[in-house]
RNA sequence: GGUCCCUUCGUCUAUCGGUUAGGACGUCAGGUUUUCAACCUGAAAAGAGGGGUUCGAUUCCCCUAGGGACUGCCA
């Protein structure tokens, strides 16, 4: 499960709690981008401890997005809940070694101590960090608490963030097994990129905070920290959050509107990060150029405008065939003949689309069947006058026998 | 409320103390085109505000404002 000491492993961590985001699109691009680009490798762990909230469906709507994004895991894909009793055992070894403690308050003494706490200006604290409990208070339900430092300096470095500075009195004791003994998500992620060797973590800046407190734990464990990488998160085009009302979230939403995945990734990949003035790169180029350093603080907006300029681009270098096929699929066409007809007009207009969806109705007219219903602005242009020399035209062209395009332009 | 992060054209960004602050998308104006798209040329467009440090700040420091994340027996 570990790797060559030298050697960079980055992963890719999503919960299973719904589809794969287009936030969690571009960080898992950034971590294989830094894998392959070191020559390391890139894993892909899923985080299902809350077991009430992960869905095998949202596990394969993750794959799925990342499979169509081109982006594969090297190793073998870590499910978190299994890995269960390997979190219990170092639960038992940071209890063996007073880094951790049972803590009995009810979920009422806790809120009522939260609120203590904040109101004194420091974290929640437990009562129980030094009490030792009676035979009678083990009857009661209990969680295991980390137990940090109570008040003191705490730098993490972070390759994009820089030094951040914290106070460990801001820093409450972290819950590591909770009552029903299900081991939490913060003891998890640190066993398990221990265990997997991971090198890089490169995730959201939602969780630079975690950062702080993880890295407590490594400390207790005497384990190496790894390097840190928060990227700023992905806000829409108004400069919000990401959520519903801006469209588009899911990965799967995107190919459904008809952007290429080599597209995705050469905008994503521009987001946030940059390699001086290049706009248009393929995925060697970016392989060859990418470096956390070279990664942005600030969040970035979804741009859909230069994301149909960046499609475009790829649309008008993609193989024929492979357009073809992708057009066939989105327009339901499997005739042959009908293929061929694409192979014939897609040259002629995919130098005008945006989008595979846009393509789609370019292409219409070579399929469909007259009479065709005029639109509005076709209605326009029928006067009297264009219908008359229409007629001529259609005469003419009867009576034509070189197609070529000289003779036809002609 | 507390802790932490962020702030260059409308948007994505370059700049790693000295530049006419560059590029891309978008926008606008021309050109080309029967039309549209594409393409070509050009234009408008930015250092949040205030203090420092410095011979010199977009760049380093502080404050303010604005935005964001976290503050769960979620991840």
């Amino acid at each position: 499960m570990s790797a060559t000491p030298s050697q960079v492993v980055t992963r890719f961590a999503p919960s299973p709690t719904g589809f794969l985001h287009i936030g969690g699109a571009r960080t898992a691009l950034f971590n294989w981008l830094y894998a392959r680009h070191t020559g390391g490798r890139f894993l892909i762990r899923i985080e299902d401890t809350d077991r009430a909230r992960s869905t095998k469906e949202a596990v394969d709507a993750i794959f799925q997005g990342l499979d169509w994004l081109g982006l594969h895991g090297d190793g073998e894909v870590v499910f978190q809940h299994r890995r269960e009793q390997r979190h219990k055992d170092v639960v038992a070894e940071l209890l063996s070694s007073g880094r951790a403690y049972a803590c009995f308050m009810s979920p009422e003494e806790t809120e009522a101590a939260r609120e203590q706490a904040r109101a004194n200006g420091h974290a929640l604290r437990s009562p129980w960090r030094d009490r030792t409990p009676s035979a009678e208070d083990k009857q009661n339900p209990h969680v295991i608490r980390f137990k940090g430092p109570l008040n003191e300096p705490l730098i993490i470095r972070d390759a994009v963030q820089g030094e951040v500075a914290f106070n460990t009195k801001d820093m409450d004791d972290l819950i590591l097994l909770r009552s029903d003994g299900a081991p939490t998500y913060n003891l998890a992620v640190v066993v398990d990129d221990h265990d997997m060797g991971v090198t890089h973590i490169i995730r959201g800046d939602d969780h630079l905070n975690n950062a702080a407190r993880q890295s407590l734990i490594y400390q207790a464990l005497d384990w190496p920290t790894p390097t840190f990488a928060h990227i700023p998160l992905i806000h829409g085009p108004d400069g919000a959050k990401l959520s519903k009302r801006h469209g588009a979230q899911a990965v799967g939403d995107y190919e459904d509107l008809g952007y290429l995945p080599e597209a995705m990734r050469n905008y994503l990949a521009r987001l946030g990060w940059s390699h001086g003035d290049d706009e248009i790169f393929d995925d060697a180029q970016a392989i060859s150029w990418f470096d956390i350093a070279d990664i942005n603080k600030a969040p970035a907006r979804l741009d859909f405008a230069k994301l149909g300029s960046v499609n475009a681009h790829w649309i008008r270098v993609c193989d024929l065939s492979r357009l073809t096929r992708l057009v066939s699929q989105r327009l339901r066409i499997d005739d042959a003949a009908q293929l061929e007809i694409l192979t014939r007009t897609l040259p002629l207009v995919r130098e005008r689309a945006q989008t595979l969806a846009q393509l789609g109705d370019l292409v219409q007219f070579a399929l469909a069947k007259g009479p065709f219903a005029p639109d509005d602005k076709t209605k326009n242009l029928l006067t009297d006058e264009t219908v008359t020399r229409l007629r001529r035209l259609h005469e003419n062209v009867l009576l034509w026998t070189d197609w070529s395009v000289g003779a036809v332009d002609a």
